[in-house]
DNA sequence: CGCGTAGGCTACGCGCCAGTAGGTTACGCG
DNA sequence: CGCGTAACCTACTGGCGCGTAGCCTACGCG
């Protein structure tokens, strides 16, 4: 009688936790809050449906958890990466770096964030869209901070808020276009959006503002 | 005896079609594609279930039915507002405008295209993401052209449709922004994104790129 | 004035899936 | 060695919502 081989058994809560959620964002990112099963989640991480109730509550509050998690890590990824003493644009390039370095490590954990978090409709669609708030703030402190060295003050041509918040959704696309494209680096992303924005934004403060022409 | 209020009868079909359509719309805008619910939607076009199927098919017909109707009206209006034979930024600044004038006019059209669109997997999520890449390579075409123009060719600094991606996203978060900051004018919205991406792209014309400094 | 057809409805079936009831086994501790 | 408790399961239910069967009624046309 050959002995069975033992389904890991008996593992102590926190473990549990871990897996469930591993699993959950797998199967969100794939297929999306609603059309995710708590079957198909509690397959993945071999361990039975109940269980699932019993440790992270409903599917809802399954889902709200992993949006957590996973923006905490982007969050931290993010801060970790950009050294605060230096001058504002190599602050925005590393933060850009780390930013698609995440990417590129945790793409489920990307996607369960941008593509299916404003699915569902709502309370916590708010949060998703408060992190992303506090990310354009972010940003747009670098830019009005940049902006008001040169006495880049309240112009027509001008809104820190309205153009971090473009800046932000720039990179976000860009961020799924290396999706498609996992050959570029990091760092050629960065560049590219730094390219873009911070010789705009430049040419911006230097006063040198682009017109329509008759 | 007073003589009932006739509840609308007897339409023609092209008109419940309409009708039907332009309810979907609201309704999926509202409460996303897995939330919105058959009864609502023919509930808000006063018309019972039956007739949705019978007219225009199941519900995943009916969503996509109601996307490419809104995506003809997005392309369209764009198309409408850009002038080919205007040089290449004019071009963007007025298909720019037009964006902006058609977001501001049809909220829920714009919404139900770019928040819900994505959230149905499979398929014509499909077709969603190639109207989306025939507008970057739209834009990529006018970038390159106008990149071309001056020698600049394949860099390490230089990706027309890297750029193109990120240029599109960065619109579409503007857009987004532009929904919560109604007093802000489509001119300004695209002069924004002008100072921005054309001013840089200029530089990065004219060999004048951003570098990390030591 | 009858009859075909296009417009329209009420009321139901039925599958899928979130969530649960209730029971079983291993481990820890006195 | 027995008792509490924490880990874990199988098997069910209940509801929600897509899709339809079957029926009614106004209008046009010969």
């Amino acid at each position: 009688m050959t002995e069975e081989v033992q389904r890991a058994r008996r593992l102590p809560r926190a473990v549990r936790e871990r897996q469930i959620l591993d699993a959950a964002v797998q199967v969100f990112s794939r297929y999306g809050y609603h059309t995710a099963s708590m079957d198909e989640i509690s397959e993945v991480a071999g361990v039975s449906k109940p269980m699932i109730y019993t440790y992270l509550g409903s599917k809802e509050d399954l889902f709200a958890k992993c949006i957590r998690r996973e923006a905490t890590r982007l969050l931290e990824a993010i801060q970790d990466g950009v050294k605060p003493e230096l001058p504002p644009d190599m602050q925005l390039w590393h933060g850009l770096r780390s930013f698609y370095r995440f990417v590129a490590d945790f793409r489920e954990s990307w996607t369960v964030l941008h593509r299916q978090a404003l699915t569902v409709g709502g309370e916590f669609a708010a949060e998703i869209t408060a992190m992303r708030t506090r990310a354009i703030e972010l940003v747009a402190a670098l830019v009005v901070n940049a902006g008001a060295r040169k006495g880049l003050a309240e112009q027509a041509e001008f809104s820190g808020e309205g153009l971090s918040a473009a800046l932000v959704g720039a990179a976000e696309s860009l961020a799924d276009w290396a999706l498609d494209h996992p050959d570029v680096s990091d760092g050629v992303l960065a560049s590219w959006l730094m390219n873009l924005v911070w010789l705009g934004f430049n040419d911006l403060v230097e006063g040198d503002v682009w017109k329509p022409t008759a």
